[in-house]
DNA sequence: CATGGGATTGCGACTCTGTCTCAATTGAGA
DNA sequence: TCTCAATTGAGACAGAGTCGCAATCCCATG
């Protein structure tokens, strides 16, 4: 399964003269052997302990290179840096993260994709792209508070208010 | 109407045991100044110029802070670092920004709100936040390929793809 | 007024990500 | 074999944000 994507990549290369080469094939490997949100510097450990000893430098440039080839999708989760996934021709998800065990789940759902051309329209926007991220508390994380209103009371962090609120006026 | 926020603010430091220092006022009144979406050493270039000789360690410590109150807002827009937002209580919107010249438009569409409340319940989510960024060229960045399909043939970056694809196997 | 203590500040060192430079290496083709 | 562009690893570098700390400020108290 991971055939239609390893040729897209190889057909992006050809087109741009570049070469598939063994840093390249072993990274695409790795980030393709499962679905997860990776970062840059964990792939790097991954590849040298595992394989060889292939560079930093090499690493933000190959996954650069599987971006604008189409086939890795590059985020914003955490505080931190970029995360990396692959993606699968033709497909597309959005995510959902806890706040609490940072667990990401991916949604789709087709009535958003859809208002999301219909307000691109309305502003005269040719749209490109988007992130949608949505944050939160997952299932596993709250098997307390049945009852009442607010869940833990740590009293820390800023108030839990419903987001969706009034347009602006 | 920066009454209600100071407000805010206010209260969110007496509860803390903080205090409303003149270099926190200033910030406040900074950002308050007008709508836009700054980026933080902007900031400590204004007030370092316009009032004092304040810090960089205070202008983000102090952004922490409205942030946490709830009158500031932070968001990644471009590629480096957070850039903040004055926000009005009971409001809220979400951004389309243009890929070419940068420009920040906002949107607020009440049925993508109501169906990302819709998808957490679907996922056992308790949402707290979300961000929804929609990216693309503005109306006033393509006068031009007003009859065939692509635009600017510049030959660099991945040909644009329409997002609404197909959900996920 | 003198003292004490928590909150605040500025400074600079530091961390973390990611980029860039450059010399050495590779590899396909002439 | 020779040539030349593509590639690589190493380390310097850069931008954004955080941290530790001594100096200060601000009150409250004695
Ligand atoms: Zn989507
Ligand atoms: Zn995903
Ligand atoms: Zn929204
Ligand atoms: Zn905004």
């Amino acid at each position: 399964m991971n055939r239609r994507e390893l040729a897209i990549f190889r057909k992006y290369l050809e087109r741009r003269g570049l070469k598939l080469t063994s840093e390249r094939q072993a990274l695409f490997d790795e980030v393709f052997s499962k679905h997860e949100h990776v970062e840059a510097d964990e792939l790097l450990v991954r590849l040298r302990t595992k394989h060889k000893k292939i560079s930093r430098a090499t690493i933000y440039r190959t996954l650069e290179l599987l971006v604008e080839a189409g086939v890795v999708g590059k985020l914003r989760i955490g505080e931190a840096g970029y995360r990396y996934e692959r993606l699968h021709a033709g497909d597309h998800h959005d995510h959902l993260i806890c706040d609490q065990c940072g667990r990401v789940i991916e949604f789709f759902e087709p009535r958003i994709e859809a208002l999301q051309d219909e307000v691109a329209v309305r502003h005269g926007f040719v749209l490109l792209s988007h992130n949608h991220q949505m944050r939160g508390i997952c299932k596993r994380c709250r098997p307390r508070s049945k009852g009442s209103g607010s869940f833990g009371a740590e009293a820390a962090g800023p108030v839990p208010v419903p987001i969706s609120s009034r347009p602006r006026g």
